[in-house]
DNA sequence: TCCATATTTCCAATAATATAGAAATAACAG
DNA sequence: CTGTTATTTCTATATTATTGGAAATATGGA
Protein backbone atom coordinates (compact mmCIF):
# COMPACT_ATOMS: atom_id res chain seq x y z
CA UNK A 1 0.00 0.00 0.00
CA UNK A 2 1.14 3.69 -0.97
CA UNK A 3 1.55 6.53 1.61
CA UNK A 4 -1.03 8.13 -0.52
CA UNK A 5 -3.42 5.79 -0.47
CA UNK A 6 -3.58 4.75 2.76
CA UNK A 7 -4.16 8.70 3.21
CA UNK A 8 -7.36 8.32 1.05
CA UNK A 9 -8.34 5.40 3.25
CA UNK A 10 -7.55 7.08 6.64
CA UNK A 11 -9.80 10.43 5.18
CA UNK A 12 -12.41 8.33 4.42
CA UNK A 13 -12.61 6.87 7.89
CA UNK A 14 -11.64 9.90 9.78
CA UNK A 15 -15.35 11.42 9.19
CA UNK A 16 -17.92 11.03 12.15
CA UNK A 17 -20.80 9.62 9.35
CA UNK A 18 -18.65 7.72 7.54
CA UNK A 19 -17.18 5.92 10.20
CA UNK A 20 -20.21 5.01 11.26
CA UNK A 21 -21.37 3.73 8.25
CA UNK A 22 -18.22 2.00 7.55
CA UNK A 23 -18.59 0.08 11.26
CA UNK A 24 -22.09 -0.61 10.75
CA UNK A 25 -21.17 -2.48 7.39
CA UNK A 26 -18.30 -4.00 9.30
CA UNK A 27 -20.72 -5.08 11.68
CA UNK A 28 -23.05 -6.54 9.25
CA UNK A 29 -20.48 -8.13 6.86
CA UNK A 30 -20.84 -10.31 4.71
CA UNK A 31 -24.31 -9.79 3.43
CA UNK A 32 -23.72 -5.95 3.57
CA UNK A 33 -26.98 -2.61 3.72
CA UNK A 34 -28.66 -1.38 1.36
CA UNK A 35 -28.22 2.96 1.26
CA UNK A 36 -32.16 2.99 2.30
CA UNK A 37 -31.44 0.85 5.49
CA UNK A 38 -28.31 2.51 6.31
CA UNK A 39 -29.69 6.04 6.22
CA UNK A 40 -32.33 4.87 8.68
CA UNK A 41 -30.35 3.33 10.87
CA UNK A 42 -27.83 6.23 11.10
CA UNK A 43 -30.76 9.10 10.26
CA UNK A 44 -28.71 10.87 7.57
CA UNK A 45 -30.29 12.34 4.31
CA UNK A 46 -29.85 10.31 0.87
CA UNK A 47 -26.93 13.08 -0.76
CA UNK A 48 -25.36 13.34 2.37
CA UNK A 49 -24.91 9.51 2.50
CA UNK A 50 -24.78 9.10 -0.91
CA UNK A 51 -21.92 11.34 -0.87
CA UNK A 52 -20.11 9.70 2.08
CA UNK A 53 -20.67 6.15 0.71
CA UNK A 54 -18.80 7.00 -2.76
CA UNK A 55 -15.98 8.81 -0.75
CA UNK A 56 -16.03 5.10 0.91
CA UNK A 57 -16.04 2.81 -1.93
CA UNK A 58 -13.12 5.38 -3.91
CA UNK A 59 -10.97 4.55 -0.66
CA UNK A 60 -11.37 0.77 -1.33
CA UNK A 61 -13.11 0.45 1.93
CA UNK A 62 -16.73 -0.47 0.78
CA UNK A 63 -17.81 -1.75 -2.46
CA UNK A 64 -21.10 -1.39 -4.25
CA UNK A 65 -23.24 -4.16 -5.96
CA UNK A 66 -26.31 -3.24 -8.09
CA UNK A 67 -29.40 -5.48 -7.05
CA UNK A 68 -32.30 -4.60 -9.39
CA UNK A 69 -33.33 -1.06 -7.73
CA UNK A 70 -31.52 -1.18 -4.74
CA UNK A 71 -27.63 -0.81 -4.35
CA UNK A 72 -25.86 -3.26 -1.90
CA UNK A 73 -23.12 -2.11 0.02
CA UNK A 74 -20.17 -4.02 1.74
CA UNK A 75 -17.35 -3.70 3.98
CA UNK A 76 -14.54 -4.92 1.69
CA UNK A 77 -12.08 -6.59 4.48
CA UNK A 78 -9.07 -6.84 2.58
CA UNK A 79 -9.00 -3.13 2.12
CA UNK A 80 -9.36 -2.39 6.10
CA UNK A 81 -6.49 -5.25 6.65
CA UNK A 82 -3.96 -3.41 3.95
CA UNK A 83 -4.59 -0.23 6.21
CA UNK A 84 -3.47 -1.80 8.93
CA UNK A 85 -0.98 -3.44 8.13
CA UNK A 86 0.35 -0.08 6.51
CA UNK A 87 0.11 1.35 9.95
CA UNK A 88 2.23 -1.37 12.21
CA UNK A 89 4.39 -2.26 9.45
CA UNK A 90 7.94 -2.26 9.82
CA UNK A 91 7.31 -1.44 13.67
CA UNK A 92 10.66 -1.03 16.23
CA UNK A 93 12.81 -1.53 12.91
CA UNK A 94 11.19 -4.76 12.46
CA UNK A 95 11.42 -6.08 16.19
CA UNK A 96 7.59 -5.76 16.87
CA UNK A 97 8.38 -7.55 20.36
CA UNK A 98 10.03 -4.17 21.34
CA UNK A 99 6.63 -2.42 21.32
CA UNK A 100 5.01 -3.86 23.75
CA UNK A 101 5.48 -6.83 26.63
CA UNK A 102 4.09 -9.49 24.19
CA UNK A 103 5.04 -8.17 20.93
CA UNK A 104 1.37 -6.88 20.15
CA UNK A 105 1.76 -6.24 16.11
CA UNK A 106 1.80 -8.49 13.61
CA UNK A 107 1.05 -11.59 15.61
CA UNK B 1 -13.10 3.61 22.00
CA UNK B 2 -15.49 6.32 21.78
CA UNK B 3 -16.45 7.27 18.10
CA UNK B 4 -14.90 10.82 18.14
CA UNK B 5 -12.09 9.92 19.81
CA UNK B 6 -11.30 7.48 16.41
CA UNK B 7 -12.25 10.08 14.11
CA UNK B 8 -9.83 12.32 16.14
CA UNK B 9 -7.12 9.87 15.47
CA UNK B 10 -8.12 9.08 12.04
CA UNK B 11 -8.10 12.77 11.01
CA UNK B 12 -4.60 12.79 12.35
CA UNK B 13 -3.39 9.72 10.38
CA UNK B 14 -5.69 11.27 7.52
CA UNK B 15 -2.62 13.24 6.39
CA UNK B 16 0.47 13.27 4.28
CA UNK B 17 3.20 14.45 6.37
CA UNK B 18 1.53 13.49 9.66
CA UNK B 19 1.09 10.21 8.36
CA UNK B 20 4.87 9.49 7.56
CA UNK B 21 5.85 11.52 10.64
CA UNK B 22 4.11 8.83 12.23
CA UNK B 23 5.43 5.63 10.34
CA UNK B 24 8.58 7.09 11.18
CA UNK B 25 7.94 6.53 14.65
CA UNK B 26 6.88 3.26 14.79
CA UNK B 27 9.90 2.40 12.99
CA UNK B 28 11.82 4.43 15.58
CA UNK B 29 9.97 2.72 18.29
CA UNK B 30 10.67 2.42 20.77
CA UNK B 31 13.04 4.96 21.45
CA UNK B 32 11.97 7.70 19.38
CA UNK B 33 12.77 10.75 17.73
CA UNK B 34 13.42 14.76 18.13
CA UNK B 35 11.94 17.46 16.26
CA UNK B 36 14.66 18.44 14.43
CA UNK B 37 15.78 15.02 13.14
CA UNK B 38 12.04 13.95 11.77
CA UNK B 39 11.87 17.64 10.38
CA UNK B 40 15.38 16.68 8.86
CA UNK B 41 14.28 12.97 7.54
CA UNK B 42 10.90 14.35 6.03
CA UNK B 43 12.03 18.14 4.56
CA UNK B 44 9.30 19.93 6.96
CA UNK B 45 9.73 23.11 8.53
CA UNK B 46 9.66 23.45 12.12
CA UNK B 47 6.12 25.13 12.18
CA UNK B 48 4.74 22.61 10.27
CA UNK B 49 6.20 19.58 11.40
CA UNK B 50 5.35 21.00 15.42
CA UNK B 51 1.87 21.55 13.99
CA UNK B 52 1.58 18.26 13.21
CA UNK B 53 3.12 16.89 16.54
CA UNK B 54 0.57 18.30 17.97
CA UNK B 55 -2.17 17.18 16.33
CA UNK B 56 -0.66 13.61 16.35
CA UNK B 57 -0.55 13.89 20.26
CA UNK B 58 -3.72 15.08 20.63
CA UNK B 59 -4.68 12.14 19.35
CA UNK B 60 -3.42 10.05 21.84
CA UNK B 61 -0.82 8.72 18.85
CA UNK B 62 2.38 9.65 20.24
CA UNK B 63 3.46 10.98 23.45
CA UNK B 64 6.39 14.49 23.95
CA UNK B 65 8.83 14.00 26.66
CA UNK B 66 11.28 17.60 27.36
CA UNK B 67 15.08 16.15 27.54
CA UNK B 68 17.10 18.96 28.47
CA UNK B 69 16.41 21.33 25.37
CA UNK B 70 15.25 18.43 22.85
CA UNK B 71 12.22 16.75 23.04
CA UNK B 72 11.45 13.69 22.21
CA UNK B 73 8.28 12.15 20.59
CA UNK B 74 7.33 8.63 20.14
CA UNK B 75 4.76 6.73 18.80
CA UNK B 76 2.51 5.54 21.15
CA UNK B 77 1.65 1.82 20.56
CA UNK B 78 -1.79 1.16 22.85
CA UNK B 79 -2.81 4.15 21.14
CA UNK B 80 -3.03 2.78 17.36
CA UNK B 81 -4.19 -0.50 19.09
CA UNK B 82 -7.38 0.95 20.34
CA UNK B 83 -7.80 2.26 16.85
CA UNK B 84 -7.62 -0.74 14.95
CA UNK B 85 -9.39 -2.54 17.50
CA UNK B 86 -12.20 -0.50 17.17
CA UNK B 87 -11.85 -0.30 13.23
CA UNK B 88 -12.50 -3.70 13.46
CA UNK B 89 -14.49 -4.56 16.47
CA UNK B 90 -18.07 -6.26 15.99
CA UNK B 91 -16.96 -7.35 12.84
CA UNK B 92 -19.80 -9.47 10.99
CA UNK B 93 -22.26 -9.76 14.23
CA UNK B 94 -19.32 -11.18 16.11
CA UNK B 95 -18.44 -13.70 14.09
CA UNK B 96 -15.34 -12.99 12.62
CA UNK B 97 -14.73 -16.03 10.58
CA UNK B 98 -17.69 -14.94 8.07
CA UNK B 99 -14.81 -11.75 7.12
CA UNK B 100 -12.43 -14.32 5.33
CA UNK B 101 -11.67 -17.53 4.36
CA UNK B 102 -9.59 -17.79 7.69
CA UNK B 103 -11.53 -15.17 10.37
CA UNK B 104 -8.10 -12.79 9.97
CA UNK B 105 -9.68 -10.50 12.17
CA UNK B 106 -9.43 -10.91 16.14
CA UNK B 107 -6.69 -12.89 16.05
C1' DT C 1 25.37 37.49 31.06
C1' DC C 2 25.28 36.58 26.15
C1' DC C 3 24.93 33.61 22.34
C1' DA C 4 23.50 29.55 19.68
C1' DT C 5 20.26 25.98 19.10
C1' DA C 6 15.61 23.62 19.70
C1' DT C 7 10.93 24.01 19.65
C1' DT C 8 6.59 26.31 19.86
C1' DT C 9 3.03 30.01 19.23
C1' DC C 10 0.93 33.59 16.46
C1' DC C 11 -1.10 34.81 12.38
C1' DA C 12 -3.18 35.34 7.79
C1' DA C 13 -3.63 33.41 3.35
C1' DT C 14 -5.06 29.42 0.94
C1' DA C 15 -7.21 25.09 0.17
C1' DA C 16 -10.09 21.22 1.09
C1' DT C 17 -14.32 19.20 2.89
C1' DA C 18 -19.27 18.55 4.61
C1' DT C 19 -23.96 19.54 4.17
C1' DA C 20 -28.54 19.02 2.25
C1' DG C 21 -32.22 21.02 -1.11
C1' DA C 22 -33.68 20.43 -5.70
C1' DA C 23 -33.49 18.01 -9.76
C1' DA C 24 -32.05 13.93 -12.44
C1' DT C 25 -31.73 8.95 -13.28
C1' DA C 26 -33.15 4.21 -12.87
C1' DA C 27 -36.00 0.25 -11.90
C1' DC C 28 -40.00 -2.09 -10.85
C1' DA C 29 -45.32 -2.61 -10.29
C1' DG C 30 -49.76 -2.03 -12.04
C1' DC D 1 -47.27 4.42 -20.12
C1' DT D 2 -47.69 6.12 -15.29
C1' DG D 3 -46.78 6.40 -10.66
C1' DT D 4 -43.71 5.04 -6.86
C1' DT D 5 -39.53 4.19 -4.62
C1' DA D 6 -34.25 4.04 -4.55
C1' DT D 7 -30.25 6.32 -5.35
C1' DT D 8 -27.26 9.70 -7.34
C1' DT D 9 -25.66 14.22 -9.32
C1' DC D 10 -25.65 19.16 -9.21
C1' DT D 11 -24.97 23.13 -6.67
C1' DA D 12 -24.16 26.65 -3.22
C1' DT D 13 -22.93 27.60 1.36
C1' DA D 14 -20.60 26.91 5.56
C1' DT D 15 -16.95 24.97 8.08
C1' DT D 16 -12.51 23.33 9.03
C1' DA D 17 -7.61 22.30 8.06
C1' DT D 18 -2.87 23.33 6.18
C1' DT D 19 0.94 26.17 5.44
C1' DG D 20 5.19 28.65 6.73
C1' DG D 21 7.23 33.37 7.95
C1' DA D 22 8.14 36.05 11.92
C1' DA D 23 8.43 36.31 16.62
C1' DA D 24 8.45 34.18 21.22
C1' DT D 25 10.15 30.84 24.64
C1' DA D 26 13.42 27.76 26.72
C1' DT D 27 17.72 25.34 27.48
C1' DG D 28 22.52 24.86 28.01
C1' DG D 29 27.35 26.33 26.98
C1' DA D 30 31.14 29.87 27.02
Amino acid sequence: MENKEAVNALAALAQESRLAVFRLLVHNAPEGLTPGVIGEQLDLPAPTLSFHLKTLAQAGLVTAVQEGRYVRYRAEMPGINALIAFLTDDCCGGNPQLCSPKGKFHE
